[in-house]
DNA sequence: TCAAGATTTAGAATAATTCTAAATTTTAGG
DNA sequence: CCTAAAATTTAGAATTATTCTAAATCTTGA
């Protein structure tokens, strides 16, 4: 089933970037459209690329700018798992990264109540946090046995 | 205190790069020196100007190769905390990274025994994690109220 | 003492991101 | 509806970060 009827995750995106001083652009529902359909942490040469399908004019300039307002609005988060390419991710729940260091997969895992509760440093001020593990995919763990 | 006195951490580092299959050389020496003499988490770029000082014919690709050595040694840990330069940190201990987005700071705070536990999903096998918390360090906290 | 393999080096090449300036779009006010 | 101001988009140039390459140098073990 495609998330694709208006309504809903449109409002949502016209609201928040308003929130966040934003207008609403087409360009910037493509690229948050791009992020929904395929939840693959995609880098932005990646959701350019996907994005270019359906708006065949849009440029990386633009992809640049359409993720970064997102993620000020708070749409999306920036992913940074090696060195190279940040990666995309519009789930906002609390969850942590898992990557495969062999294959380069990512997948999420939800935070439940009683995992990962990071330390508060008297007077730093939280505003997100982001948990990376690293390690080897049940496929690649296989092989490599 | 400077951590100059020979043996112990030359010893170690000696083993560790032997154990990974790797030669001692003095290039390494300095690069895990630079790290330990400034825990500030340097940028490849920045270790490089600090290893100059004492080492002035090393070159950049030096350094990486220095970098990423001891990162398969388990000596060092890479650290992605923005879009840019990855970060190096020779603190093997658990512990997370907090991120001023102000001004860039970064320190550590070490994972005592209750904090941060990460879901284990069937069949991935984790190497290690990197939980990166964003927000603003006290100083930055006060000065924007 | 020598050959094989590892490491270093400078510089070129590539990749990722940011910047720039002009064109276009959108919005609010009249 | 019309217009000026502000925001956004665009292509391409510029910058930054990292990787690659090939030649020179250093180990190391036979």
């Amino acid at each position: 089933m495609k998330a694709s009827g208006h309504s809903e995750v449109e409002n949502h995106l016209t609201e928040r970037l308003g929130t966040g001083g934003f207008r609403f652009t087409p360009q910037r529902q493509q690229v948050y459209d791009v992020l929904l359909q395929k939840r693959d942490h995609p880098t932005a040469e990646e959701v350019f690329i996907r994005a270019k399908q359906a708006m065949p004019d849009i440029s990386m300039a633009t992809v640049y700018n359409c993720l970064d307002a997102l993620v000020q609005c708070d749409l999306v988060r920036q992913v940074q798992l090696e060195r190279g390419a940040t990666r995309f991710c519009p789930n906002m729940e609390e969850h942590c990264h898992y990557y495969c260091d062999e294959c380069g997969t990512v997948f999420d895992v939800a935070l439940t109540g009683n995992s990962a509760v990071v330390p508060r440093p008297k007077g730093f001020k939280i505003d997100h946090y982001e948990i990376a593990v690293h390690g080897l995919c049940a496929d690649c763990a296989k092989k490599k046995k």
